[in-house]
DNA sequence: GATTTTTTACTCGGATAAATAATGTCCGAGTGGAGTTGG
DNA sequence: CCAACTCCACTCGGACATTATTTATCCGAGTAAAAAATC
């Protein structure tokens, strides 16, 4: 019952993603000089968030990442999943059949009790997550959240993000 | 996001030994060949439910645990917080403080909102945990089971539990 | 001066070590019962 | 025959290796921009 450490590098580095407009991109060693983190280890959570479809990686000088569809269509379940792997918390490793005594198939149809307790309860653990989008988290920093750190994070994010030339950057 | 495997095996035992009667025990030797484990290793998990209050260990050659409450009252977030440990999953490093820019601690005041996100979800797991009573889960098998494996399983509790003398064991 | 070509610097991506936690095993302290011996 | 003592086998408890997972790092493939050469 332990998170790894990277999720919440995740979920702060998504958060900070939804700061940046259009279709502009943010390198990923930006973003780890922004928290501190490692550059390269970052690399392979933000990578998990490409694969999984949340993010979308641009190669190149002027490239870095962008979010993959708007912050309101992300939420903590989409990212936890990404990083964490998609199975249950609870693997029911069917020790019930393991002992001296062993019978055939048709005794172990029903489902093991403890394990849809266990799958029950991580249920309701997703559907908080899948509750919780991205933007509400900005939403509520900004609103919520000290002034002066709210401030210097916009400013950062105006200074690294990079504008692409490919879609048309909306800019007038 | 995963579980220890203590856990299913800690949970397994918990409810083999809700039905043993009165005050009588049940070695740990004796769960390990029912459901196929490592004596030596079933120990340390059953180690940990005794230091958590939630079994009673006796020793010498009629030894073995028991319940230390009624299975009304053991709910599976105590066992699975007794094993994988009482912190909450996600542990927020606070990696917002460690950009570049750093500002005083009156800055960080309000908690950070990716935590309190996470933490609401963890809790609403822990409440599901905490409404599966042990008595539900052995109610649950005694009702669906199979028959053969319910009655295997009784059997080999009435073979293997050791009634102690110390108390009134409530036998006429 | 404009265009094409080449170079270059910067990005992500995956393969590769180190650190940490989980898993599995072993031996020792303690205890109640059985066997033995003396009364 | 009964009681006390001794011994012993069985229990849990914690300390010690082994394996798996997580964490951290490095180097290579690819790409778009910038610079240089040519028309």
């Amino acid at each position: 019952m332990k998170l790894g450490e990277g999720v919440e590098a995740a979920i702060h580095c998504a958060a900070m993603l939804a700061g940046v407009e259009g279709n502009s991109t943010m390198a990923a060693s930006a973003m780890a000089e922004a928290f501190g983190l490692s550059p390269s280890y970052l690399l392979k959570h933000l990578n998990m968030l490409s694969a999984a479809r949340i993010l979308e990686s641009v190669s190149g000088p002027a490239g870095g990442y962008r979010l993959a569809r708007p912050a309101e269509r992300i939420s903590l379940l989409d990212i936890v999943l990404a990083v964490e792997g998609r199975e249950p918390a609870f693997r029911c490793g069917e020790i019930r059949r393991n002992g001296p005594v062993t019978f055939d198939a048709s005794a172990y149809v029903k489902p093991c009790g403890i394990n849809a307790a266990m799958l029950k309860a991580e249920r309701a653990y997703r559907a908080a997550l899948a509750e919780a989008k991205l933007s509400d988290i900005v939403a509520t920093y900004a609103a919520e959240g000290d002034p002066r750190s709210l401030a210097a994070s916009c400013a950062f994010v105006e200074r690294h993000q990079r504008p692409q030339k490919s879609s048309s950057t909306k800019q007038a």
